[in-house]
DNA sequence: TTTTGACCCTGTAAGC
DNA sequence: TGCTTACAGGGTCAAA
């Protein structure tokens, strides 16, 4: 499923091609996503105009004219399509616009969510509102990462997966931005020291920025909204490659199983 | 309060 | 070949 480079990857791609569109036509195929989709969702959307697209945590915002915003997250198999055939197995929406562009939302598990609120009290929407630091803004730092993980008893690994402490960071880029820091995945995470919790901020910064460059990793489901693959996956240090070398000393990579999640790392490379 | 595990749903790949 | 099982990139909720 879409982490952060995904998300900012479609983002970018529909603020591309859809920014100042309008909708013209929209067709809802069920209404059973994650959660049931908002009351009246093709009447609330038609006539709107797209004002400006963002992102928060793993979730596109769409702002539109009518004063609400809609809040779009692909869970882990859904996808912004543009174009392509009708009749698709999956596309659960399909949106036309003014200038005949159609994008897709496709979505096998229905895992994905969506939602329209009033655009003024976005932050307090019930997926927002709790929603912790963005590892791409400037004030992003290890200083204030140290603050969200003092205290915490929980693995590392486990604690930067959790949005409340930090944003974006899901199974992938979990394990490599550990294995860029050096820091052992079981640590735990209250006791990381200020240097290291330094050096994982950085590595987290990194591994995005450069996913985002590579246009996303695809393993199973992520293609980009124009159909093309993302490349990240080619530079993985340690996901997905148990039993393999380890790129800096050669030790095999490990693959253990935290709260439910397969993490991969190096033994000896990280402690 | 914090942490963990089950669950939501479907597709795919591996194993028999 | 065909069936069964495990697993998959997320987030929520309930239980421990």
């Amino acid at each position: 499923m879409p982490e952060l480079p995904e998300v900012e990857t479609t983002m970018r791609a529909l603020e591309a091609r859809l920014l100042g569109r309008r909708f013209a036509q929209i067709v809802q195929r069920r209404d059973d996503l994650r959660f049931a989709l908002p009351e009246r969702l093709p009447e609330r959307l038609a006539g709107a105009t797209i004002q400006s697209f963002g992102r928060r945590a793993k979730y596109i915002l769409v702002e539109l004219s009518s004063n609400e915003t809609l809040i779009l997250h692909l869970g882990m198999s859904g996808r912004l399509l543009f174009d392509g055939d009708d009749g698709r197995k999956h596309e659960h929406l399909t949106f036309r616009f003014d200038d005949k562009t159609i994008l897709r939302f496709i979505d096998p598990r229905r895992f994905g969510m969506l939602d329209l609120t009033a655009s003024h009290s976005l932050a307090a929407h019930r997926w927002l509102a709790h929603l912790g630091l963005e590892p791409l803004n400037d004030e992003f730092s290890g200083r204030v990462l140290a603050l969200r993980l003092a205290g915490k008893q929980s693995a590392i690994k486990t604690a930067i997966m959790d949005q409340r402490i930090v944003v974006g960071v899901g199974n992938i880029y979990a394990s490599e931005s550990l294995f860029l820091a050096g820091i052992s995945p079981t640590h735990v995470a209250g006791s990381v020291g200020r240097k290291r919790v330094n050096k994982l901020a950085k590595a987290i910064r990194e591994v995005l920025l450069k996913a985002i460059d590579a246009g996303g990793s695809s393993l199973r489901d992520y293609v980009q909204s124009d159909g093309e693959l993302g490349n990240f996956q080619r530079f993985f240090s340690v996901y997905g490659r148990e039993e393999r070398p380890c790129v800096t000393c050669a030790t095999p990579v490990r693959r253990i199983v935290q709260t439910g999640r397969t993490t991969f790392f190096c033994p000896k490379c990280q402690r």
